[in-house]
DNA sequence: AATAATTGTGTTATATTATAACATACTACT
DNA sequence: AGTAGTATGTTATAATATAACACAATTATT
């Protein structure tokens, strides 16, 4: 079972995860001979900087901040789609909002560990859901091609008792 | 397993099963002290007769249809809200959009199938992803309370090969 | 039956999310 | 430098969803 939870629930060295993570990231662009501009750096940055999903206009304003430049919202989608593509980003439908990928390149199920509570988003991934959700799909004759698993419920920060408090 | 794939996937006699349906959502109003009012029931029906998910705009243009006066969103969305509470209508995130429930009442985890070609949506129940995903949630500390489940693909009368033809 | 309390709907306006269409600018290659 | 391809800017608008308040219908209470 892949899975960042540690990261996402506990406190860590953010800033060099992020920058090994965005080596990466320009690694996987490279290959794919694509190019991971200014903005599209800015915003899978901020993705990754936050454990909570940030929807569009979110982004926007952050993006403001940093750039003092105003920038509209196709901007912000036309990134999101090319980091979506690149597998860097995934969309949580339920939430209209994005997170960035914490392992990206890795052929994996998105499963993603919504708190309802704090919002943060957690990402597991396990190859028995795959393997299940495959063997349903054949049975109702459904060729699978993609998925998205949305769990809703109370992260381990949020949830009361069992924990040292 | 529990599914609605068959029905879905192949004709059948419509008006038999929404009226069957009807009556047991009937049921479970009654039992949870709430009213099926005319507005919702026409609602469900329109759901339960579209294999496709609906929108609440397709839904609004298509009660307007029925009743001659013209319906403003919120009703819909109250409505929607209402069948959902009850577990008689699903909210299909992915889509912005709504499908009746095909076994209302019983537990289940609500898995899609959903059409990437025709846009139909089935939906299956099955106990062992439940136990997995839970398994998985408590690996993460996380306390799971609902989840969203969307397969994407092509159902049997769209996948090209290997069917009757 | 009259009244109050609750629940449901109507209405208007507006918030939020997302995209279409077209112009301009940047990048890389010859 | 010229050109093809890619990326961004800009304006407008589509599509989805909700807030806030008024009114109506239903149910419960006296």
């Amino acid at each position: 079972m892949l899975t960042n939870a540690r990261l996402v629930y506990q406190p860590h060295d953010q800033v060099r995860s992020i920058n090994a993570a965005l080596d990466r990231a320009h690694e996987i662009c490279e290959t794919a001979n694509v190019r991971l501009t200014a903005t599209r750096e800015a915003i899978l940055r901020l993705l990754w900087q936050s454990h909570q999903p940030l929807g569009a206009y979110q982004l926007q304003q952050q993006l403001a901040k940093i750039t003092d430049k105003p920038v509209a919202p196709p901007t912000i989608y036309r990134a999101i789609e090319f980091l979506i593509d690149l597998g860097l980003v995934h969309r949580i439908p339920s939430l209209n909002a994005f997170v960035g990928c914490p392992f990206p390149n890795s052929e994996h199920s998105n499963i993603f560990l919504i708190c309802e509570s704090c919002k943060t988003v957690a990402e597991i991934a396990d190859n028995r859901v795959n393997t299940l959700l495959e063997t349903l799909s054949d049975k109702a004759d459904f060729k699978l091609k993609s998925q998205s698993i949305e769990l809703f419920g109370l992260c381990p920060n949020c949830e009361p008792g069992d924990k040292d408090e």
